[in-house]
DNA sequence: CATGAATGAGGATTCATTCAT
DNA sequence: GATGAATGAATCCTCATTCAT
């Protein structure tokens, strides 16, 4: 899990190559989890012999820590994407259908599952995490400040901080929803969702 | 993952020496996950051979569902319980305090989003936990439905099952936030879960 | 494989048992081979614990010896009674039918193969295995060099040795065709063994 | 028991791989029977790493079935070279010497019966042994066909095919009397032999 | 840069055998 | 006599990792 990506002489050609595995990597990931995808899965889905990507990662936790960055980076994009919206209060509102959905019937459901796992045992990937999170929640954290004051509500950081805790939690919550209950009525799920997100962002 | 309790001379034995290796089992998992946790790490925490073991559990699968039973019943129980109570609706309301504690401060989230990574992936643990998913939801569906026409809500199918969703959806969340941010304000979360629990029940 | 039968209050009652574990062996080594039955297995099969078997045997060889000693006595006793006809060389000329079929479509030629595969590898086996064939061979050949000597045909030791082994041999192998071959046409086969008999017996 | 056989960059040290491990095998099988040599004794014999065999044979099956094959084949082509002398019936009476040493002296008798015996247990080995059977039986046929038509013989299938087993079987059952009586008088033995083989052949 | 052959430790599981009851 | 709970060594097999080429 060292943090020393090593020397390459084409610089380029390097980044390219580690996406390659990572990219392979999601897909074996996907498919057998963290665990049960072998290095020789692995290899083979990017093109690549096994001994050829420890000159890109320096062991299978590395990957899997390089992966779960990446990937939480990706959601961390979404979220602030999402929070960047003219009025994002009333945008989260009227956007409740989508955000459902997406987070009900995406088929990135087993990994994001998978990373939270192996975060709550993994302490190097805890870290990662937890830090992704620290930012999205920076950025989330200063659209929530921003919209609130022009609508007058209370702004504090505690409240603000209370606020997205539970708004995530809500839509974290829908990840792990998905598994244990796939033929839920979608448009009384985003009905229950919207009054919940309305009460929250407007109070 | 057979039902398959081999017979024993002495049952009440045999269901104690069950239970010995399920907690060492969860001792296990909960430190090194489950696929991380050998069956040599669970005999040793369970004081007996690794071999013995299999007198009790056709497999370590077998180990896995069957702690998964256990817990989500537990787990279960739980919900049920909650459920019964005299105006459920106010009452939850009013218990968000106790709940959000709860699910942020226990020391069974790293054992529950191991399940939940396992059910993703496991058709078989996928199984167990939709099934005891659905018996609770049930329960819960029942409850919430003479709780709602006392109240003069709308209680049909799909809207009780929609709300159900994102109530679950929002606890199970906080679960997950546990990991992501220990550090959360704790009354301002429960404030907006407060909020989002009235606006969701009561509508 | 020691000699030392334990000693036992009733010794009635021990042999029976003894019996006992001998027949579910049978059962066992024809379903799985010597080394694919386990002891386990035999005991079920015999109504007795796992544990009482070493009352009786010292171990599971001595099982596979016992077993073997007395399945070999058994071909032994059949041998002696076949050669104890009348006219023998005319008899098993004329019998050839009878002795082909039971070579070709016994059940126990899963078992015969086993125990020769075992004598070719565990010394102990092979002792009991030679043992025996000795004692059947000193039979067969007193009753050949009678017979031999009664149609006025060389009855020297030697002579009547190379005989028996061919003989035997014959019938051996077609226990060892009914595997390679068990649609071979039996009428044809029977006309050819009752020529080599009829040209070996009376030469 | 797939006849999966990986690929490799250098197919000829592939080969050569497998060759040493089949040797080794063969080593091991004779010592201690297919299912008393571990795959680590194995190893050891063939000079590599136990987890390095499966990269040529995908487990201790397919070693074995793939070790029977090469045996079966090297005694099919025994059974066709034999047979295509200029007057095979004379040839082979004449050579009843040669045959009966080959099969009563041979230091391959244990592992011939090791793979008879598996062979009437393990369907994919009988398989293997039925289909070489097969083969060398109707190189065999054409041959005695051929022959005995010469000799203005009964030359029909039936006849052709019992004549065969019963001669197969007068060897085969040679095999099982080197472990039964390794004393037994050669030239004895070999005259009964021929007079068998004559009055079979030429009947 | 790239390969894949090779290693060896560690995994789950089975099973002959022992022994307290 | 009889049980079956308990052991622990051995088995086959997998896989992350290394290294000669």
């Amino acid at each position: 899990m060292s943090n020393n990506e090593k020397r390459h002489n084409d610089p380029d050609r390097a980044q390219l190559r580690r996406q390659q595995v990572l990219d392979a990597a999601a897909t074996c990931f996907k498919r057998s989890g963290f665990h049960g995808a072998s290095m020789s899965e692995i290899s083979k889905a990017a093109g690549m012999s096994a001994g050829h990507i420890y000159n890109y990662f320096d062991s299978k936790d590395a990957i899997i820590a390089a992966f779960v960055e990446q990937n939480v980076e990706r959601v961390s994009a979404i979220l602030r994407d999402l929070a960047q919206r003219a009025d994002p209060l009333k945008e989260m509102v009227d956007d409740a259908e989508g955000s459902v959905s997406e987070h009900v019937e995406s088929d990135r459901i087993a990994l994001q599952l998978e990373i939270w796992a192996e975060a709550s045992r993994n302490p190097a990937i805890a870290a990662v995490v937890r830090d992704a999170d620290l930012r999205s929640r920076s950025d989330f954290r200063n659209l929530l400040k921003a919209a609130r004051a022009r609508h007058q509500l209370d702004a504090s950081d505690d409240v603000v901080d209370g606020l997205m805790e539970a708004v995530i939690a809500l839509f974290h919550g829908l990840h792990v929803r998905a598994i244990h209950n796939p033929g839920a009525p979608l448009p009384a799920v985003v009905a229950s969702v919207r009054n919940a997100l309305r009460a929250m962002l407007f109070s």
